[in-house]
DNA sequence: TATTGTTATACTCTATAACTATA
DNA sequence: TATAGTTATAGAGTATAACAATA
């Protein structure tokens, strides 16, 4: 079947910013990040406080080096994260014998609980934004995703 | 085919960090704009500078308030991004007949020139970045972060 | 010498609120 | 009253560099 004009041109012009994934990636996060946020609620925790917690919770007694590390942050961003973490009673920095340089990660129970009850919250608010997406889709989108983060260094 | 437990353990997790979309969308995009960084170079334009040159090249005559509606940012954010632009002498503010509230955005040859030089370096960057995704995956990818965009405010 | 956690500092991106000049 | 552009300001989030304590 012959292609209209208009299709050739949208194939064909190299100069848009639609074609771009850098560019349909940002627009994408943004409307991720700000629906989390509203999902998490007005004193909910921030996406990077989130993920603190959940490897804290997924790897107990994890230094603070390693976190941020996973994280893909410095060590120094991660000073904040922990704080608020330990303020908010979730963990707490632990001596390690043998080490006095290190301090290790230690969620406590209301840190699991919070964990617990924040992973619901995002677990709900990914499947009501992306309503749209088949179960496929997602899994896809999944993949692709992670194959860009195949080139993150470390 | 019987499934090792491992399997069945990550599928049925329902507490993993790497199921998210959201966490998979950040990190992904955050490896994607640091390699723009790097292609466009020590003082290249910054991603939002350069989309701003792209809307602006692509609509002459855009003015501010329709451009930051478009790119998704409010207009005060918007000054210093056409500040730098005209510094840089790739834009004109340009005063419009019968409205003089309205300042309309208009492209110099050099702007012109600096978008066509800039997407390039920018299709070169993906295409290094992505080489290791098929055009398929591509365009997968592309259609699947533009369903997400669906749900844009506006 | 090297590493862990920390502080100080600065930079990017963005939002909110208020102002001005126009409409 | 409402809108376009602007300014001032603040808040995330991040990075770099330096430091003290410890290895």
């Amino acid at each position: 079947m012959a292609k209209h004009a208009v299709d050739l041109e949208a194939e064909l012009d190299p100069s848009d910013l639609e074609d771009l994934i850098g560019y349909n990636l940002k627009r994408a996060y943004i409307i991720v990040q700000k629906d989390f946020r509203q999902a998490l609620g007005q004193d909910g925790l921030s996406a990077r406080v989130f993920s603190a917690l959940s490897l804290t919770v997924k790897f107990p007694n994890i230094t603070q080096s390693e976190l941020a590390r996973m994280m893909g942050i410095e060590r120094s961003g991660l000073v904040a994260i922990v704080d608020e973490l330990e303020e908010r009673s979730y963990l707490q920095r632990a001596p390690v014998p043998g080490d006095r340089r290190v301090q290790a990660l230690v969620p406590t129970d209301a840190g699991r609980r919070a964990y617990s009850d924040a992973i619901s919250k995002v677990r709900a608010h990914e499947d009501m934004l992306f309503a749209d997406m088949t179960a496929d889709e997602r899994a896809t989108l999944l993949s692709l995703l992670k194959k860009i983060r195949q080139d993150e260094p470390q």
